[in-house]
DNA sequence: CGACATGTTGAAGTGGGTCAATGTATGTGG
DNA sequence: CCACATACATTGACCCACTTCAACATGTCG
């Protein structure tokens, strides 16, 4: 019932080891402590962030070669299975000297809470959307067709929407000619282009370098330092 | 105009000293090298994503004693200085043995992303701006009177609303007597258990644990690991 | 086939964006 | 010192995008 939380505390589960979830599976929980973390092998994982009032925040999706769950403290999200999935498990090395491939987990880490920071931060549902589709379709396809294993209400969750705006918004897109739908999981990019100028460019990492343009609300700025 | 750029690029700058900013100055900017990190000595800093739209991100605020600027690769965000500000400059140690501290810094880097993204999931005005409140005051006072060095943009551009909504709903607060302002910088917080209420409780880490609690939106789960 | 989860679509309500005006503080130059 | 300019903040009126409520379609699994 709540993944591999008693197994942490009997300590009975090996270090380094192979991991399978079947399809919905909770792999750890909000609350649980964060003594490891995992790589994908192979199928899709979401990270969850459970608020009080029932309100549900994915934190991210982690699909083949992504590593989550790198937490330090006690886990602030639970993970859970979208797919039936493979995981390699890790052991978290506090203040180990090795301490190195835990870095670039970390680092990891952060750009996923990045990545969900910016598609939060987009200001309507197009965007939103758009820009999930553009980032889905980077990580996991040559721009082909990409798999949507999550469902609607996953998506809407990730991006701070309703099931049902998230549908209309596809459908939409789907009517202007910019995606095709073989089925709700699985889409296909037609006008990337398009799909862009919706999202708002600078997709990952492109990025209209130095803050020189300064946007419609004004800075104090009175010339800058050194 | 471009704060630390052209100093980075010259490596002008001796590593590990102490720098001051005067309000309003960058820091550094967006697509800098990440080759070094901050920590607040006084003052206060925003971190800022620009949009190509000319929509503003701000990814977090920071205090005395926080750090910020700890991207490894280049800026994915400027920095600027909300208030006068003196920083301590740390050189980032990529892959050094004694990366330790630097560790810490990408923790804590990553605790403000998660604390950005869970303001940014909330799904209302008053929530959002509840929630931002009560971070400042855990951050900034012993839950007496608490600065607001930002402006109302400021707090609009990292909550994802209007300088407007900001204001409506902060004016909101005060007529149902949950707080008080002396000034527009500077907010007393009367009613902290109503403004928990409306931020969803929960704040930082008090957690409802386990996902046991499944909400609204359903949940595949054909019974759980292990 | 029936049960249930998921997805789509329509209609109506509303929270917050937009537009606009006014108030307030800080600064600058005459 | 005051007149004026500039930023920031507050408030009102209106409108629209998204939520909510509701119905129905589709798909999957027992």
């Amino acid at each position: 019932m709540q993944g591999l939380s008693a197994e942490y505390q009997r300590g009975s589960i090996p270090q380094d080891t192979i991991l399978k979830f079947r399809k919905g599976e909770i792999i750890f929980s909000q609350g649980d402590p964060g003594d490891c973390w995992f790589e994908v092998i192979s199928g899709t994982v979401r990270t969850c962030h459970f608020h009080v009032d029932g309100h549900r925040q994915l934190t991210g999706f982690f699909y083949q070669g992504d590593v989550f769950g790198v937490e330090y403290g006690s886990r602030d999200a639970a993970a859970e299975a979208v797919t039936n999935t493979i995981l390699t498990r890790r052991p978290a090395l506090n203040g180990d000297p090795d301490s190195f491939g835990q870095n670039r987990a970390l680092e990891r880490a952060l750009d996923s809470a990045n990545q969900c920071i910016f598609l939060l931060g987009r200001r309507n549902a197009n965007e939103r959307v758009a820009a999930f589709l553009l980032i889905a379709a980077k990580r996991l396809s040559a721009l082909g067709s990409i798999p949507l294993p999550m469902t609607r209400g996953d998506i809407a969750d990730h991006l701070g929407l309703t099931i049902h705006t998230v549908s209309r918004t596809i459908s939409g897109f789907v009517r202007q000619g910019l995606i095709e739908l073989e089925g709700p999981q699985l889409c296909r990019l037609v006008d990337l282009d398009g799909l862009r100028a919706i999202a708002g460019e600078e997709m990952g990492v492109a990025i209209d370098k130095i803050g020189a343009m300064r946007p419609r609300r004004s800075f104090t700025g009175q010339g800058a330092g050194a």
